[in-house]
DNA sequence: GCCGTTTTCGGCCCGACTGTTTTCAGTCG
Protein backbone atom coordinates (compact mmCIF):
# COMPACT_ATOMS: atom_id res chain seq x y z
CA UNK A 1 0.00 0.00 0.00
CA UNK A 2 1.18 3.47 -0.74
CA UNK A 3 0.19 7.13 -0.18
CA UNK A 4 -1.39 6.90 -3.73
CA UNK A 5 -3.87 3.82 -2.49
CA UNK A 6 -4.79 6.32 0.09
CA UNK A 7 -5.56 8.95 -1.98
CA UNK A 8 -7.28 7.26 -5.16
CA UNK A 9 -9.54 5.81 -2.01
CA UNK A 10 -10.69 9.41 -0.24
CA UNK A 11 -10.89 10.49 -4.35
CA UNK A 12 -13.34 7.55 -4.96
CA UNK A 13 -15.47 8.24 -1.88
CA UNK A 14 -15.67 11.85 -3.23
CA UNK A 15 -17.17 10.82 -6.39
CA UNK A 16 -19.00 8.37 -4.86
CA UNK A 17 -20.90 10.57 -2.47
CA UNK A 18 -21.30 13.51 -4.78
CA UNK A 19 -23.58 10.74 -6.43
CA UNK A 20 -25.44 9.74 -3.55
CA UNK A 21 -26.32 13.87 -3.23
CA UNK A 22 -24.38 13.91 0.01
CA UNK A 23 -23.69 17.13 1.08
CA UNK A 24 -21.39 19.54 -1.28
CA UNK A 25 -19.23 20.58 1.31
CA UNK A 26 -18.53 16.69 2.77
CA UNK A 27 -17.90 15.77 -0.39
CA UNK A 28 -15.59 18.32 -0.70
CA UNK A 29 -13.97 17.74 2.63
CA UNK A 30 -12.88 13.80 1.75
CA UNK A 31 -10.99 15.62 -2.23
CA UNK A 32 -9.36 18.41 0.32
CA UNK A 33 -7.97 15.52 2.61
CA UNK A 34 -6.75 13.87 -0.57
CA UNK A 35 -5.03 16.65 -2.07
CA UNK A 36 -3.95 17.58 1.08
CA UNK A 37 -1.86 13.88 1.00
CA UNK A 38 -0.68 14.86 -1.98
CA UNK A 39 1.01 17.85 -1.02
CA UNK A 40 3.16 16.68 1.91
CA UNK A 41 6.23 15.22 1.11
CA UNK A 42 6.24 12.62 3.21
CA UNK A 43 5.89 8.76 1.94
CA UNK A 44 3.02 6.52 3.50
CA UNK A 45 5.40 5.16 5.61
CA UNK A 46 6.33 8.25 6.98
CA UNK A 47 3.42 9.33 8.22
CA UNK A 48 2.09 8.09 11.74
CA UNK A 49 -1.10 10.57 12.43
CA UNK A 50 -3.09 12.03 9.52
CA UNK A 51 -5.08 13.41 12.11
CA UNK A 52 -2.24 15.94 12.24
CA UNK A 53 -2.58 16.91 8.27
CA UNK A 54 -4.60 20.21 8.13
CA UNK A 55 -7.39 19.51 6.30
CA UNK A 56 -7.96 16.23 7.75
CA UNK A 57 -10.33 15.46 10.63
CA UNK A 58 -11.65 12.76 12.57
CA UNK A 59 -13.90 11.51 10.24
CA UNK A 60 -11.39 11.38 7.44
CA UNK A 61 -9.03 9.82 9.54
CA UNK A 62 -11.10 6.79 10.82
CA UNK A 63 -11.54 6.23 7.06
CA UNK A 64 -7.75 6.15 6.40
CA UNK A 65 -6.86 4.22 9.67
CA UNK A 66 -9.33 1.18 8.93
CA UNK A 67 -8.40 1.01 5.53
CA UNK A 68 -4.20 1.23 6.05
CA UNK A 69 -5.12 -2.02 8.94
CA UNK A 70 -7.81 -3.90 7.09
CA UNK A 71 -7.16 -2.68 3.65
CA UNK A 72 -10.29 -2.23 3.03
CA UNK A 73 -13.23 0.80 3.54
CA UNK A 74 -16.45 0.17 5.02
CA UNK A 75 -17.73 3.87 3.75
CA UNK A 76 -16.90 2.94 0.83
CA UNK A 77 -18.10 -0.58 0.37
CA UNK A 78 -21.51 1.45 1.81
CA UNK A 79 -21.10 3.69 -0.99
CA UNK A 80 -20.60 1.45 -3.67
CA UNK A 81 -23.31 -0.82 -2.49
CA UNK A 82 -26.24 1.89 -3.21
CA UNK A 83 -24.39 3.26 -6.15
CA UNK A 84 -23.89 2.11 -9.14
CA UNK A 85 -20.19 1.55 -10.91
CA UNK A 86 -22.05 2.88 -14.14
CA UNK A 87 -23.27 6.20 -12.95
CA UNK A 88 -19.24 7.19 -12.23
CA UNK A 89 -18.55 7.01 -15.77
CA UNK A 90 -21.46 9.05 -16.32
CA UNK A 91 -20.18 11.79 -14.88
CA UNK A 92 -17.93 12.18 -17.61
CA UNK A 93 -20.44 13.11 -20.16
CA UNK A 94 -20.45 17.18 -20.38
CA UNK A 95 -23.55 19.23 -18.87
CA UNK A 96 -24.41 15.53 -16.62
CA UNK A 97 -23.53 16.40 -13.02
CA UNK A 98 -24.41 14.06 -9.97
CA UNK A 99 -27.81 15.77 -9.07
CA UNK A 100 -29.00 15.04 -12.86
CA UNK A 101 -27.38 11.61 -13.33
CA UNK A 102 -29.41 10.82 -10.07
CA UNK A 103 -32.63 11.90 -11.45
CA UNK A 104 -31.88 9.28 -14.22
CA UNK A 105 -30.90 6.98 -12.05
CA UNK A 106 -33.47 7.20 -10.28
CA UNK A 107 -36.61 7.87 -12.77
CA UNK A 108 -35.57 5.46 -15.13
CA UNK A 109 -33.47 2.80 -13.14
CA UNK A 110 -30.30 3.62 -15.79
CA UNK A 111 -27.20 1.95 -14.21
CA UNK A 112 -24.87 2.29 -17.49
CA UNK A 113 -23.85 4.72 -20.46
CA UNK A 114 -25.19 2.28 -22.54
CA UNK A 115 -28.71 2.21 -21.06
CA UNK A 116 -28.16 6.03 -21.27
CA UNK A 117 -27.59 6.08 -24.90
CA UNK A 118 -30.68 3.97 -25.30
CA UNK A 119 -33.03 5.93 -23.29
CA UNK A 120 -31.96 8.71 -25.24
CA UNK A 121 -32.79 7.24 -28.47
CA UNK A 122 -36.17 6.03 -27.13
CA UNK A 123 -36.74 9.99 -26.05
CA UNK A 124 -37.16 8.63 -22.34
CA UNK A 125 -34.54 11.34 -21.10
CA UNK A 126 -36.57 14.47 -22.42
CA UNK A 127 -39.87 13.26 -20.79
CA UNK A 128 -38.27 14.01 -17.34
CA UNK A 129 -39.07 17.29 -16.27
CA UNK A 130 -36.07 19.42 -16.21
CA UNK A 131 -34.67 17.36 -19.45
CA UNK A 132 -35.71 18.63 -22.65
CA UNK A 133 -35.08 17.70 -26.38
CA UNK A 134 -31.77 19.30 -26.33
CA UNK A 135 -30.39 18.37 -23.48
CA UNK A 136 -31.27 14.82 -24.52
CA UNK A 137 -29.83 15.30 -27.96
CA UNK A 138 -26.33 16.35 -26.27
CA UNK A 139 -25.97 13.53 -24.13
CA UNK A 140 -26.75 11.16 -26.53
CA UNK A 141 -23.61 13.73 -28.34
CA UNK A 142 -21.47 13.15 -25.90
CA UNK A 143 -21.75 9.81 -25.04
CA UNK A 144 -20.86 8.93 -28.74
CA UNK A 145 -17.44 11.25 -28.67
CA UNK A 146 -16.68 9.83 -25.19
CA UNK A 147 -16.36 6.74 -26.83
CA UNK A 148 -14.53 8.26 -29.65
CA UNK A 149 -11.81 10.90 -28.26
CA UNK A 150 -9.15 11.04 -25.75
CA UNK A 151 -10.13 12.84 -22.30
CA UNK A 152 -6.97 15.08 -22.72
CA UNK A 153 -4.66 15.47 -24.76
CA UNK A 154 -0.37 15.50 -24.12
CA UNK A 155 1.40 18.93 -24.11
CA UNK A 156 3.31 17.92 -27.59
CA UNK A 157 -0.37 17.86 -29.24
CA UNK A 158 -1.99 20.68 -27.28
CA UNK A 159 1.15 23.10 -28.94
CA UNK A 160 -0.39 22.10 -32.25
CA UNK A 161 -3.39 22.58 -31.57
CA UNK A 162 -2.50 26.48 -30.27
CA UNK A 163 -0.17 26.51 -33.21
CA UNK A 164 -3.66 26.15 -35.52
CA UNK A 165 -5.89 28.45 -33.34
CA UNK A 166 -3.27 31.01 -33.06
CA UNK A 167 -2.11 31.81 -36.70
CA UNK A 168 -6.12 32.64 -37.05
CA UNK A 169 -6.28 34.91 -34.21
CA UNK A 170 -3.10 36.69 -35.71
CA UNK A 171 -4.59 37.38 -38.69
CA UNK A 172 -8.07 38.43 -37.36
CA UNK A 173 -7.91 42.37 -37.39
CA UNK A 174 -10.77 42.71 -34.95
CA UNK A 175 -8.08 41.20 -32.18
CA UNK A 176 -6.72 43.27 -30.49
CA UNK A 177 -4.80 41.13 -27.57
CA UNK A 178 -5.43 37.43 -26.67
CA UNK A 179 -3.69 34.86 -24.30
CA UNK A 180 -3.84 31.22 -24.12
CA UNK A 181 -4.75 30.75 -20.63
CA UNK A 182 -6.26 27.58 -18.45
CA UNK A 183 -4.21 24.29 -18.20
CA UNK A 184 -1.82 25.05 -21.46
CA UNK A 185 -0.79 28.06 -20.05
CA UNK A 186 0.32 26.55 -16.96
CA UNK A 187 2.35 24.13 -18.91
CA UNK A 188 0.32 21.22 -17.63
CA UNK A 189 1.80 17.80 -19.18
CA UNK A 190 -2.28 17.04 -20.30
CA UNK A 191 -4.65 19.31 -21.42
CA UNK A 192 -8.26 18.84 -21.92
CA UNK A 193 -9.01 21.68 -23.98
CA UNK A 194 -8.13 24.81 -24.39
CA UNK A 195 -8.75 28.37 -23.00
CA UNK A 196 -8.27 31.85 -24.73
CA UNK A 197 -8.55 35.56 -22.95
CA UNK A 198 -9.49 37.26 -25.53
CA UNK A 199 -10.25 41.35 -26.13
CA UNK A 200 -11.56 42.66 -29.49
CA UNK A 201 -13.16 45.43 -31.13
CA UNK A 202 -15.86 43.72 -31.85
CA UNK A 203 -17.44 40.35 -30.47
CA UNK A 204 -20.00 39.85 -33.18
CA UNK A 205 -17.67 40.39 -35.65
CA UNK A 206 -14.71 38.05 -34.75
CA UNK A 207 -17.58 35.13 -33.44
CA UNK A 208 -18.96 35.38 -37.68
CA UNK A 209 -15.01 35.59 -38.95
CA UNK A 210 -13.70 32.78 -36.42
CA UNK A 211 -16.51 30.26 -37.18
CA UNK A 212 -15.89 30.29 -40.95
CA UNK A 213 -12.62 28.70 -40.13
CA UNK A 214 -12.06 25.47 -41.77
CA UNK A 215 -11.01 23.59 -39.06
CA UNK A 216 -14.37 24.34 -36.62
CA UNK A 217 -16.61 21.15 -36.46
CA UNK A 218 -19.03 22.26 -34.14
CA UNK A 219 -19.92 25.38 -32.20
CA UNK A 220 -20.74 24.64 -28.39
CA UNK A 221 -21.80 27.98 -26.77
CA UNK A 222 -22.21 31.51 -27.85
CA UNK A 223 -22.89 34.27 -26.25
CA UNK A 224 -21.76 37.95 -25.67
CA UNK A 225 -18.77 37.11 -23.10
CA UNK A 226 -17.94 34.08 -24.40
CA UNK A 227 -17.74 31.67 -27.06
CA UNK A 228 -17.01 28.05 -26.92
CA UNK A 229 -15.99 25.68 -29.98
CA UNK A 230 -15.15 22.11 -31.02
CA UNK A 231 -12.20 22.37 -33.52
CA UNK A 232 -10.53 19.41 -35.78
CA UNK A 233 -7.15 19.16 -36.61
CA UNK A 234 -5.14 16.34 -37.63
CA UNK A 235 -7.64 13.92 -36.94
CA UNK A 236 -8.33 14.85 -33.29
CA UNK A 237 -10.93 16.98 -31.64
CA UNK A 238 -10.76 19.59 -28.87
CA UNK A 239 -13.22 21.95 -27.51
CA UNK A 240 -11.77 25.57 -27.52
CA UNK A 241 -13.19 28.31 -25.55
CA UNK A 242 -12.98 32.10 -25.69
CA UNK A 243 -13.80 35.03 -23.02
CA UNK A 244 -14.55 37.96 -24.52
CA UNK A 245 -12.67 41.00 -22.32
CA UNK A 246 -12.54 44.65 -22.10
CA UNK A 247 -8.90 46.23 -21.78
CA UNK A 248 -9.49 47.09 -17.90
CA UNK A 249 -10.66 43.04 -17.08
CA UNK A 250 -7.96 41.51 -19.15
CA UNK A 251 -5.13 40.27 -16.27
CA UNK A 252 -7.92 39.96 -13.86
CA UNK A 253 -9.88 37.11 -16.43
CA UNK A 254 -6.52 35.89 -17.32
CA UNK A 255 -5.71 34.85 -13.86
CA UNK A 256 -9.16 33.87 -13.19
CA UNK A 257 -8.99 31.16 -16.32
CA UNK A 258 -5.33 30.61 -15.75
CA UNK A 259 -6.33 28.62 -12.37
CA UNK A 260 -5.51 26.21 -10.78
CA UNK A 261 -8.94 26.05 -9.24
CA UNK A 262 -6.96 25.23 -6.21
CA UNK A 263 -4.67 28.49 -6.57
CA UNK A 264 -7.68 30.60 -7.42
CA UNK A 265 -9.54 29.18 -4.06
CA UNK A 266 -6.19 30.29 -2.23
CA UNK A 267 -6.06 33.75 -3.83
CA UNK A 268 -10.18 34.49 -2.51
CA UNK A 269 -9.64 33.44 1.07
CA UNK A 270 -6.64 36.19 0.94
CA UNK A 271 -8.46 38.84 -0.40
CA UNK A 272 -11.57 37.72 1.87
CA UNK A 273 -9.22 37.84 4.81
CA UNK A 274 -8.37 41.48 3.52
CA UNK A 275 -12.25 42.41 3.27
CA UNK A 276 -12.09 42.20 -0.49
CA UNK A 277 -13.37 40.33 -3.23
CA UNK A 278 -11.59 38.73 -6.58
CA UNK A 279 -13.35 37.98 -9.31
CA UNK A 280 -12.82 37.63 -13.10
CA UNK A 281 -13.80 41.30 -13.40
CA UNK A 282 -11.49 42.74 -10.79
CA UNK A 283 -11.23 43.05 -7.17
CA UNK A 284 -13.94 44.56 -5.00
CA UNK A 285 -12.03 47.10 -2.44
CA UNK A 286 -13.38 49.73 -0.26
CA UNK A 287 -12.39 52.16 -2.70
CA UNK A 288 -14.63 50.31 -5.67
CA UNK A 289 -13.63 47.20 -8.20
CA UNK A 290 -9.96 47.87 -9.01
CA UNK A 291 -8.17 46.40 -12.15
CA UNK A 292 -4.66 46.48 -13.24
CA UNK A 293 -2.51 46.69 -15.97
CA UNK A 294 -0.76 43.45 -15.52
CA UNK A 295 -0.82 39.80 -13.38
CA UNK A 296 2.44 41.71 -11.48
CA UNK A 297 -0.01 44.02 -10.44
CA UNK A 298 -2.86 42.25 -9.30
CA UNK A 299 -0.13 39.59 -6.70
CA UNK A 300 1.48 43.26 -5.60
CA UNK A 301 -2.37 44.16 -4.65
CA UNK A 302 -2.12 41.49 -2.18
CA UNK A 303 1.81 42.31 -1.51
CA UNK A 304 2.55 38.64 -3.29
CA UNK A 305 5.66 38.79 -5.92
CA UNK A 306 4.32 37.57 -9.52
CA UNK A 307 3.62 33.78 -9.38
CA UNK A 308 4.70 32.37 -13.22
CA UNK A 309 1.55 30.53 -13.95
CA UNK A 310 3.66 27.04 -14.42
CA UNK A 311 3.69 27.74 -10.65
CA UNK A 312 -0.13 28.01 -9.67
CA UNK A 313 -1.14 24.36 -8.71
CA UNK A 314 -1.79 23.66 -5.32
CA UNK A 315 -1.96 27.06 -3.67
CA UNK A 316 1.23 26.44 -2.07
CA UNK A 317 3.04 28.72 -4.12
CA UNK A 318 1.30 31.60 -2.11
CA UNK A 319 2.82 30.53 0.41
CA UNK A 320 6.78 30.08 -0.13
CA UNK A 321 9.37 32.81 -1.37
CA UNK A 322 9.32 32.26 -5.12
CA UNK A 323 11.94 34.86 -5.75
CA UNK A 324 14.37 32.15 -5.32
CA UNK A 325 12.85 30.00 -7.89
CA UNK A 326 14.19 29.52 -11.29
CA UNK A 327 13.18 30.83 -14.14
CA UNK A 328 14.21 31.22 -17.82
CA UNK A 329 16.82 34.18 -16.96
CA UNK A 330 18.53 31.91 -14.69
CA UNK A 331 19.39 29.96 -17.18
CA UNK A 332 22.59 30.07 -18.94
CA UNK A 333 23.92 26.92 -20.46
CA UNK A 334 22.18 23.87 -22.44
CA UNK A 335 23.84 20.79 -21.52
CA UNK A 336 22.41 17.70 -23.58
CA UNK A 337 22.21 18.37 -27.22
CA UNK A 338 23.35 16.35 -30.77
CA UNK A 339 24.79 17.15 -33.64
CA UNK A 340 25.12 15.45 -37.52
CA UNK A 341 27.90 13.06 -35.69
CA UNK A 342 25.31 10.79 -34.35
CA UNK A 343 20.98 11.99 -35.00
CA UNK A 344 21.32 15.53 -34.47
CA UNK A 345 20.45 17.37 -37.88
CA UNK A 346 22.85 20.03 -37.47
CA UNK A 347 26.57 20.37 -37.42
CA UNK A 348 28.59 21.43 -33.92
CA UNK A 349 29.62 24.81 -35.69
CA UNK A 350 26.18 25.17 -36.16
CA UNK A 351 24.86 24.24 -33.05
CA UNK A 352 27.18 26.56 -31.27
CA UNK A 353 25.98 29.53 -33.46
CA UNK A 354 23.20 28.44 -32.32
CA UNK A 355 23.58 28.58 -28.32
CA UNK A 356 25.14 31.82 -29.04
CA UNK A 357 22.14 33.38 -30.07
CA UNK A 358 20.24 32.48 -27.27
CA UNK A 359 22.74 34.00 -25.29
CA UNK A 360 24.02 30.91 -23.87
CA UNK A 361 27.83 31.30 -21.86
CA UNK A 362 28.42 27.68 -21.92
CA UNK A 363 27.35 24.45 -23.78
CA UNK A 364 28.10 20.54 -23.84
CA UNK A 365 27.89 18.52 -27.23
CA UNK A 366 26.39 15.07 -26.26
CA UNK A 367 25.90 12.77 -28.99
CA UNK A 368 25.09 8.92 -28.76
CA UNK A 369 27.27 6.28 -28.42
CA UNK A 370 28.02 3.79 -29.85
CA UNK A 371 25.56 1.00 -29.00
CA UNK A 372 22.67 2.43 -30.26
CA UNK A 373 23.33 2.24 -33.90
CA UNK A 374 19.53 3.50 -34.79
CA UNK A 375 21.08 6.97 -33.68
CA UNK A 376 24.88 6.45 -35.47
CA UNK A 377 26.12 6.26 -31.99
CA UNK A 378 30.04 7.41 -32.02
CA UNK A 379 32.65 4.69 -31.67
CA UNK A 380 35.57 5.58 -30.08
CA UNK A 381 37.74 6.77 -33.31
CA UNK A 382 35.13 9.53 -33.68
CA UNK A 383 34.75 10.32 -30.20
CA UNK A 384 38.22 11.16 -30.51
CA UNK A 385 37.92 12.98 -33.66
CA UNK A 386 34.55 15.15 -32.11
CA UNK A 387 36.96 16.34 -29.02
CA UNK A 388 39.71 17.50 -31.71
CA UNK A 389 37.24 19.20 -33.84
CA UNK A 390 35.23 21.22 -30.26
CA UNK A 391 39.09 21.93 -29.20
CA UNK A 392 39.42 23.50 -32.56
CA UNK A 393 36.43 25.46 -32.62
CA UNK A 394 37.14 27.04 -28.85
CA UNK A 395 39.20 29.85 -30.34
CA UNK A 396 36.47 30.70 -32.67
CA UNK A 397 34.20 31.32 -30.11
CA UNK A 398 35.57 32.56 -26.99
CA UNK A 399 32.20 34.61 -25.47
CA UNK A 400 30.84 30.55 -24.70
CA UNK A 401 32.34 27.84 -23.13
CA UNK A 402 31.92 24.93 -25.32
CA UNK A 403 32.76 21.46 -23.45
CA UNK A 404 33.17 18.25 -24.88
CA UNK A 405 30.62 15.15 -24.22
CA UNK A 406 28.27 12.21 -24.91
CA UNK A 407 25.20 10.98 -24.17
CA UNK A 408 26.38 7.36 -23.27
CA UNK A 409 23.84 4.38 -23.03
CA UNK A 410 23.73 2.20 -20.09
CA UNK A 411 23.67 -0.93 -22.07
CA UNK A 412 21.24 -4.03 -20.57
CA UNK A 413 23.55 -5.92 -18.28
CA UNK A 414 24.60 -2.13 -16.35
CA UNK A 415 28.01 -2.30 -17.77
CA UNK A 416 29.05 1.38 -19.93
CA UNK A 417 29.09 1.68 -23.40
CA UNK A 418 32.30 3.49 -23.05
CA UNK A 419 35.22 2.31 -21.00
CA UNK A 420 37.04 4.62 -18.11
CA UNK A 421 40.26 5.75 -20.06
CA UNK A 422 37.75 7.19 -22.84
CA UNK A 423 35.28 8.64 -20.55
CA UNK A 424 38.20 10.15 -18.67
CA UNK A 425 39.02 12.15 -21.99
CA UNK A 426 35.59 13.69 -21.97
CA UNK A 427 34.43 17.24 -20.48
CA UNK A 428 31.19 15.68 -19.14
CA UNK A 429 29.51 12.68 -19.30
CA UNK A 430 25.80 11.71 -19.31
CA UNK A 431 24.38 8.26 -19.21
CA UNK A 432 21.18 7.02 -20.45
CA UNK A 433 18.88 4.02 -21.17
CA UNK A 434 17.34 3.43 -24.37
CA UNK A 435 17.04 -0.64 -24.44
CA UNK A 436 15.28 -2.84 -22.79
CA UNK A 437 12.60 -1.28 -21.48
CA UNK A 438 10.79 -4.53 -20.48
CA UNK A 439 13.21 -5.62 -18.06
CA UNK A 440 11.95 -5.73 -14.13
CA UNK A 441 12.24 -3.02 -11.63
CA UNK A 442 15.66 -4.71 -10.15
CA UNK A 443 17.42 -5.02 -13.17
CA UNK A 444 16.89 -1.44 -14.48
CA UNK A 445 17.80 0.01 -10.88
CA UNK A 446 20.93 -2.25 -11.21
CA UNK A 447 21.52 -0.11 -14.22
CA UNK A 448 20.83 3.39 -13.24
CA UNK A 449 22.98 2.57 -10.13
CA UNK A 450 26.06 0.93 -12.01
CA UNK A 451 26.07 4.87 -14.23
CA UNK A 452 25.17 6.45 -10.95
CA UNK A 453 28.42 4.41 -8.86
CA UNK A 454 30.79 5.53 -12.00
CA UNK A 455 33.12 8.25 -11.50
CA UNK A 456 32.80 9.98 -14.76
CA UNK A 457 29.10 9.79 -14.94
CA UNK A 458 27.83 13.47 -14.17
CA UNK A 459 23.84 13.38 -15.00
CA UNK A 460 21.32 10.83 -15.93
CA UNK A 461 19.36 12.08 -18.56
CA UNK A 462 15.42 11.51 -19.23
CA UNK A 463 15.45 9.36 -15.87
CA UNK A 464 12.26 7.05 -16.79
CA UNK A 465 11.99 7.14 -20.52
CA UNK A 466 8.48 7.87 -20.38
CA UNK A 467 6.81 9.58 -23.52
CA UNK A 468 3.86 11.64 -22.29
CA UNK A 469 0.50 10.04 -22.99
CA UNK A 470 2.52 7.43 -25.06
CA UNK A 471 4.59 5.31 -23.43
CA UNK A 472 4.99 4.50 -19.81
CA UNK A 473 8.77 4.66 -20.07
CA UNK A 474 10.89 1.58 -17.90
CA UNK A 475 9.70 0.76 -14.34
CA UNK A 476 12.63 2.95 -11.97
CA UNK A 477 11.45 3.02 -7.81
CA UNK A 478 11.98 6.96 -8.34
CA UNK A 479 12.61 7.75 -4.90
CA UNK A 480 15.28 4.56 -4.47
CA UNK A 481 16.96 6.66 -7.95
CA UNK A 482 17.05 9.80 -5.84
CA UNK A 483 19.16 8.77 -2.71
CA UNK A 484 21.18 7.21 -5.20
CA UNK A 485 21.70 10.25 -7.06
CA UNK A 486 22.24 12.62 -3.87
CA UNK A 487 24.83 9.60 -2.46
CA UNK A 488 26.72 9.76 -5.49
CA UNK A 489 26.91 13.04 -6.27
CA UNK A 490 25.34 12.25 -9.56
CA UNK A 491 22.92 15.25 -11.42
CA UNK A 492 19.48 14.07 -12.18
CA UNK A 493 18.02 15.74 -15.47
CA UNK A 494 14.55 16.92 -16.02
CA UNK A 495 14.43 16.61 -20.40
CA UNK A 496 12.44 19.85 -21.42
CA UNK A 497 11.64 18.28 -24.71
CA UNK A 498 7.39 18.48 -24.53
CA UNK A 499 7.37 14.74 -25.46
CA UNK A 500 9.28 13.90 -22.35
CA UNK A 501 8.80 16.19 -19.48
CA UNK A 502 10.93 13.49 -17.36
CA UNK A 503 11.55 13.51 -14.58
CA UNK A 504 8.20 15.18 -14.07
CA UNK A 505 7.51 17.77 -11.71
CA UNK A 506 5.35 15.93 -9.59
CA UNK A 507 8.61 13.91 -8.30
CA UNK A 508 10.78 16.36 -7.80
CA UNK A 509 8.96 18.56 -5.84
CA UNK A 510 10.19 18.30 -2.35
CA UNK A 511 12.92 15.99 -3.50
CA UNK A 512 16.20 18.29 -2.30
CA UNK A 513 17.99 17.46 -5.59
CA UNK A 514 20.79 18.43 -7.48
CA UNK A 515 18.77 18.96 -10.95
CA UNK A 516 19.85 20.05 -14.71
CA UNK A 517 17.65 21.11 -17.39
CA UNK A 518 18.30 20.23 -21.10
CA UNK A 519 16.81 20.42 -24.30
CA UNK A 520 18.16 17.16 -25.71
CA UNK A 521 18.07 19.37 -29.06
CA UNK A 522 18.54 17.37 -32.01
CA UNK A 523 17.82 20.14 -33.84
CA UNK A 524 18.67 24.16 -33.50
CA UNK A 525 15.30 24.92 -33.07
CA UNK A 526 14.84 22.50 -30.33
CA UNK A 527 16.72 24.17 -27.82
CA UNK A 528 13.63 26.46 -27.45
CA UNK A 529 11.91 23.91 -25.91
CA UNK A 530 13.75 25.37 -22.73
CA UNK A 531 10.88 26.78 -21.55
CA UNK A 532 8.70 23.85 -21.16
CA UNK A 533 11.90 22.52 -19.16
CA UNK A 534 11.61 25.18 -16.84
CA UNK A 535 7.90 25.53 -16.46
CA UNK A 536 8.03 21.69 -14.98
CA UNK A 537 10.71 23.08 -12.83
CA UNK A 538 8.87 25.74 -11.35
CA UNK A 539 5.88 23.72 -10.95
CA UNK A 540 8.16 21.34 -8.73
CA UNK A 541 9.12 24.61 -6.72
CA UNK A 542 12.98 24.29 -7.22
CA UNK A 543 15.15 26.63 -6.35
CA UNK A 544 17.85 28.10 -8.96
CA UNK A 545 20.69 27.21 -7.14
CA UNK A 546 19.60 23.30 -7.30
CA UNK A 547 19.86 23.52 -10.74
CA UNK A 548 23.38 23.22 -12.40
CA UNK A 549 22.92 25.09 -15.52
CA UNK A 550 22.05 28.15 -13.55
CA UNK A 551 25.57 28.14 -12.42
CA UNK A 552 27.93 31.21 -13.67
CA UNK A 553 30.12 30.64 -16.55
CA UNK A 554 33.29 30.20 -13.73
CA UNK A 555 31.27 28.31 -11.48
CA UNK A 556 30.46 25.78 -13.93
CA UNK A 557 33.50 25.54 -15.18
CA UNK A 558 34.54 24.91 -11.98
CA UNK A 559 31.55 22.02 -11.57
CA UNK A 560 32.68 20.68 -14.53
CA UNK A 561 36.90 20.45 -13.61
CA UNK A 562 36.14 19.33 -10.34
CA UNK A 563 34.46 16.01 -10.95
CA UNK A 564 32.56 13.87 -8.83
C1' DG B 1 -16.43 16.63 7.02
C1' DC B 2 -13.18 20.40 8.50
C1' DC B 3 -12.00 24.57 10.65
C1' DG B 4 -11.45 28.28 14.16
C1' DT B 5 -9.99 32.20 18.72
C1' DT B 6 -13.94 38.72 17.87
C1' DT B 7 -16.33 31.57 16.15
C1' DT B 8 -17.65 25.02 18.88
C1' DC B 9 -21.85 26.97 14.85
C1' DG B 10 -21.89 28.47 10.51
C1' DG B 11 -19.40 29.05 7.01
C1' DC B 12 -16.85 26.59 3.06
C1' DC B 13 -14.69 31.11 -4.18
C1' DC B 14 -17.56 33.39 -7.72
C1' DG B 15 -20.08 34.34 -11.97
C1' DA B 16 -21.78 32.95 -16.90
C1' DC B 17 -24.34 30.10 -19.77
C1' DT B 18 -27.74 26.57 -20.99
C1' DG B 19 -31.99 24.67 -20.99
C1' DT B 20 -35.73 24.70 -19.10
C1' DT B 21 -38.35 27.55 -17.04
C1' DT B 22 -41.63 31.88 -16.26
C1' DT B 23 -37.60 33.19 -12.08
C1' DC B 24 -34.24 29.32 -11.67
C1' DA B 25 -31.33 24.95 -10.98
C1' DG B 26 -27.52 22.70 -12.50
C1' DT B 27 -23.14 22.61 -14.43
C1' DC B 28 -18.82 24.42 -15.56
C1' DG B 29 -14.48 26.63 -15.32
Amino acid sequence: MTKKDIIVLLETIATYMELSLENPFKVSAYRKAAAAIETDGRSLAEIEDFSAIKGIGKGVNEVIVEYRNAGRSTVLDDLKSSVPEGLVRMLKIPTLGPKKIAKIHKELGITSMEELKEACENKEVSALSGFGAKTEENISKAIDELLTRPERYPIERIISFRTAVEDVLDDMETVRKYDVAGSGRRFKETSRDLDYIIEVTDVAEFTEKFLESPFIKDTVAQGEKKLSVTIENDMDEINVDFRFVTADEYFTTLHHFTGSKDHNVKMRQIAKSRGEKISEYGVETDGGLKTFDSEAAFFDHFGLPYIPPAMRETGEETEVDVSGIVSMDDIRGDLHMHTVYSDGAFSVREMIEACIAKGYEYMIITDHSKSLRVANGLYENRVYRQIEEIKGLRDEYPEIDIYTGTEMDILKDGTLDYPDDLLAELDYVIAAIHSSFSQTEDEIMHRLRSACENPHVRHIAHPTGRLIGRRAGYPVNVPELISMAKDTGTVLEVNANPRRLDLSSDVIRHSGLKLTVNTDAHHTAHLEFMNYGVAALQKGLIQKEDVINTFSRDAFRKFVNKGK
